[in-house]
DNA sequence: ACCTGAACACCGTTCAAGT
DNA sequence: ACCTGAACACCGTTCAAGT
């Protein structure tokens, strides 16, 4: 007779998460994880193939995590920045595990789609591309040296972002101009 | 009678970074450490607190060669940022290791000095600072989605690192303005 | 069809005992 | 004063045996 589930993939990578989340990656042990959701370490083997696949499917839960709120963000850069900061704040771990276990590359790409969305609307469809790489490089690299400590010379980081932002945001808008002959209407 | 040393810090250091690029994080193990330098794991305990101190002065040490990369690389962005970018290339994982493992504040804070001094004659004592942390914001950033793969709509990446370095430095010129007064010789 | 105990290989770390 | 074997706790993973 089949035993009934105990617990589920979703409640798996939830509880992953959530551990991850309050003792770093270290502490994502596949027994924990199982104690968790209530079942013995070997049984998580049926679900998913190995820690590392299991660390995988927490970074895919966690970039669309991200792309939902990003999309809510709409299309005001400096608030899709904005969101993308509070996520990293809210939850670091899985923002540093984006960039460092393999996360399914669909996931990781349908990040971009918002930004790509917002971008397109403050510079056009041609300069939509590099201006999103542009502010996703530039969002990122300062939330991993944020996370990290890197910023030690003085100032508010609050506001090092928002001049960040400020800065590129008003470095695209030539951009602009580009997409129409030269000193166009 | 004392017996001789049979390793040293350095070496046990050098090693480890070596296990690292070639295996990646997991693969630096006390025990694939200690017979790296002809030893047994629990001597490497003589020498350094415990694996997590060891990345740690790693990633030290991989911050001090960075920072000798980017001094030798002088005052012009372009190349500093494109230093940058070798370094990234030949040592993903000392690289990534920066942002990841407790690295000595001091030898991360080291690295942005060659930054700083290049900023500096470019804009201007008065704007440095906040453009040092744009260009390495961005490159750290940009390095970072280009070493996860996180790139993935089209385009040669050395031909998007360059535009972006372009457009920044570009994008720093309107900020030696706000140095002199206004419209300024 | 899912779950578990038992087992295996491996790892980090400690420590008493060697030289 | 450094090195090691032995030991311990813990981890990932497999698998036969349960229901």
């Amino acid at each position: 007779m089949p035993t009934p589930e105990r617990t589920s993939i979703g409640e798996i990578v939830g509880e992953a998460a959530r551990i991850l989340e309050t003792g770093g990656p270290a502490a994502v042990t596949m027994q924990a994880v199982a104690g968790a959701v209530g079942v013995k370490a070997p049984s998580l083997y049926k679900r998913v193939r190995d820690r590392e696949a299991l660390l995988g499917l927490v970074g895919a839960a966690a970039a669309d995590d991200l792309t939902r709120l990003l999309d809510d963000a709409g299309d005001d850069l400096g608030a899709l920045l904005t969101a993308f900061r509070r996520f990293a704040h809210a939850r670091p771990e899985a923002f540093r595990l984006l960039f460092t276990a393999t996360v399914d590359a669909d996931s990781l790409a349908a990040t971009s789609v918002p930004v790509l969305r917002a971008t397109a609307a403050a510079v056009g469809d041609e300069q939509a591309l590099p201006a999103a790489r542009l502010l996703t490089a530039w969002a990122t690299g300062f939330l991993m040296m944020e996370l990290a400590g890197a910023f030690r010379l003085g100032g508010d980081l609050d506001e090092a972002f928002a001049y960040g932002v400020r800065h590129l945001v008003a470095s695209l808008v030539p951009a602009q101009d580009a997409e129409r002959p030269a000193q166009g209407s």
